[in-house]
DNA sequence: GATTTCAGATGACAATTGTCACATTCTTAT
DNA sequence: ATAAGAATGTGACAATTGTCATCTGAAATC
């Protein structure tokens, strides 16, 4: 398996190297210290994968990836971060990346490799975790933690469902005064001011 | 790192057991062909993975994994699939599962069972390629079909963040009048009735 | 130059909303 | 049996909201 690594830090390309090495699997072609150096070394090498730092001084990881997966877009590109940013996380995976990897996991790195080689792909739990939030489009959130009984939960979701009170209370058999009296608790439970800042926060948590 | 393999077919778990421990790396402490399995083979063996088919035809390896994850959150469970079914998979991480791994692709499983082992969620290529498309909904709806001007939508925008009227006038130095006219045409644009609804639009078509 | 268009504003109005204080049940624990 | 509590309801009130007709001034169009 040949790869590319590349890493802002010159001391960090030449440590992975040994680490990579000493597993026996792993060849490193190419050491690189900028988005340019990723570039060069990976139309050069055509490496199996690129192994690349995100934050670097002069070409940024991503701009490097963009370009790579441009003219190639098979190209197996794996990002190593030292903390997993949201931001570029995502906007790596747009673009095709394989996942990334946290630079203190020494030992997972291997292992990552192999399975990208593989055709797989690889991504720490922490952002996984989070995608399906981002997926789950109609789930009810749980606002128990607000103290929030059931039946307010209901009436949180048809406000959710952009109802007004008078159809909320024909929906639950309440009378419309009471619906009031309930969203005026729960507002005040959630410091919130009104319905539609409830309708926000519910689908913010959801 | 021990592992259990859950499999309808029970000539598949053999045959798992074999290759996973021919790489001196894996034992396969168990082996079951049925969600129940899984639960107790899981349950009394603590393995540090469980790795277990989708489809089994008594219990459903999601169901179990559900009833697993609900009383050891931290129970770390890849899914094997002979096809990369979206619903499942879905569901899968909804829950979180740690990935899944094609049955076809027998080189690639050790591998994933060690980056799994080191903290990392591994995934087909064909579920990654649509993450970016599903995570893509968290930015501003595009609401040009229905005649909504720039302006309109920047009052959508602050009203899906829970303003009131008085509020967008100032973020916009406008007059709130001018607000709630701007309101008034775009509620008719949008065939709703109030502001709680717009949010819920908003959000619902994030 | 006259006219139309458009962004912004005003004021009036009714409807909806949120708050509050106070009833009325019905259940439950003491 | 009584007190405490919920769940539900009422009426009054002010604030916010949505609608509408109308006005202004500037820019664009003719």
């Amino acid at each position: 398996m040949k790869v590319v690594v590349v890493d802002d830090d010159k001391l960090v390309g030449v440590s992975l190297k040994t680490i990579l090495e000493a597993s026996g699997e792993v060849q490193v072609v190419g050491i690189g210290c900028s988005g340019q150096d990723a570039i060069d070394l990976y139309r050069h090498h055509k490496p199996d994968i690129l192994l690349m730092d995100i934050r670097m001084s002069s070409m940024s990881g991503l701009d490097a990836a963009e370009i790579i997966l441009a003219s190639d877009p098979a190209a197996r590109i794996l990002f190593l971060t030292t903390f997993s940013d949201d931001e570029y996380i995502i906007r790596a995976l747009k673009m095709g990346a394989r996942g990334y990897i946290l630079k203190q996991n020494y030992e997972s790195i291997v292992p990552s490799l192999k399975a990208v080689y593989n055709g797989q792909s690889v991504f720490g739990d922490d952002i996984v975790s989070r995608i399906p939030d981002m997926l789950q489009k109609n789930r009810k959130p749980d606002f128990s933690k607000y103290g929030i009984s059931e039946k307010e939960a209901e009436i949180i979701a048809l406000v959710a469902e952009g109802m007004n009170n008078k159809e909320i209370a024909s929906a639950l058999y309440l009378s419309e005064g009471t619906v009031r009296n309930y969203l005026s608790v729960i507002l005040e439970k959630l410091q919130l001011r009104d319905r539609t800042q409830l309708a926000v926060f519910y689908y913010k948590n959801q």
